[in-house]
DNA sequence: GTTAAGTACATGCAAACGCATATAACTTGC
DNA sequence: GCAAGTTATATGCGTTTGCATGTACTTAAC
């Protein structure tokens, strides 16, 4: 296996046996289960061709009809920028993604799978939504996977509004 | 490796709704979830003395009352046993955590927050609790929370010491 | 007690990361 | 059209990561 794995959990609260406000518990909870969770798909023996954070790209970009550009594949993907774009780099390079001038943008580039990428992650794809198919309904009934589902895609929209301003409290 | 959203406008727009299993949708939006708000509290400006990864080391020795190993740290950090070993040679060396030979096991390492390192800890947390508690109260109704946690504490649970493995051949 | 196997942590090294900054192209105000 | 500001991506550089492996200690087998 190549470099699977972790991107960094926070814990929250201040320290004590639990938090305050149930919206920490919440996110511990949260946290604990993404770092279970993605240890244990680490240790699945199917990421030889590519990494976990590679197989996010090309997830991400096998769910797009068309070429996306870098700057919204970040948005998807828990890396900076400059990260990002070596990666992208390292994949064109290996031959599994194509980056061309964006035609509309000078600045941009658009990004798509080649046929071997798409291969790739079909492949990877395939296997490892077996094992996130397999551990998740060892631990959850199906109405749970339901309202774990929704309560995340709450979550996750409306992220990027909420920025400086001063909202103190 | 993050899951790959379907927030863009550019992105699946339409069709492709889904994973074939329910498993794999939830999976979906939890690492949405996840990486929407670890950018989220990441753009916060109070990692200067320690960063994201480091605060959430702190926050588990703070959660121990007596000093534990290494190893166990690692159960609950998203990081390599060699990241995770440097990184404490790092917070020792900044005076924030100490590690001192364990009495009962001559190979293992007990760790323990050094006051300044509570200090630390306290200040980054209280103010990280209240982001967490503001972003997460944004989205979510109280009983959302709960449910939230519960879900997650099972995911949690037996997926962390479960080592199915195999699967070779 | 001696050897073999296992566990806990550390270290060498190349790869990958984040931050700051550079470069190039688009946009705006005049 | 041109300077000034903004956006999209790339690059320099020091730090951190993971993998492979080493070292030290413990446990099991004989």
């Amino acid at each position: 296996m190549t470099g699977p794995v972790m991107t960094g959990p926070v814990m929250t609260g201040t320290g004590a046996s639990s938090s305050r406000h149930p919206a920490n518990d919440a996110w511990e909870a949260l946290l604990s289960a993404h770092a279970a969770l993605m240890k244990q798909f680490a240790a699945e023996e199917i990421w030889a061709e590519v990494s976990m954070r590679e197989y996010d790209v090309l997830y991400t970009l096998a769910k797009c009809r068309e070429p996306i550009r870098i700057s919204e594949l970040h948005r998807h993907v828990l890396l900076s920028q400059p990260a990002l774009s070596r990666m992208v780099d390292r994949l064109v390079r290996r031959g599994l993604i194509e980056r061309e001038p964006d035609p509309a943008d000078g600045r941009g580039v658009r990004l798509s799978l080649t046929s071997a990428g798409r291969a790739i992650q079909r492949q990877v794809g395939r296997q490892h939504a077996r094992s996130v198919a397999r551990d998740m309904t060892a631990r959850l009934s199906r109405s749970e996977l339901g309202q774990l589902e929704a309560i995340c895609l709450k979550l996750a929209s409306t992220t990027a509004n909420d920025e400086s301003e001063g909202s103190r409290q």
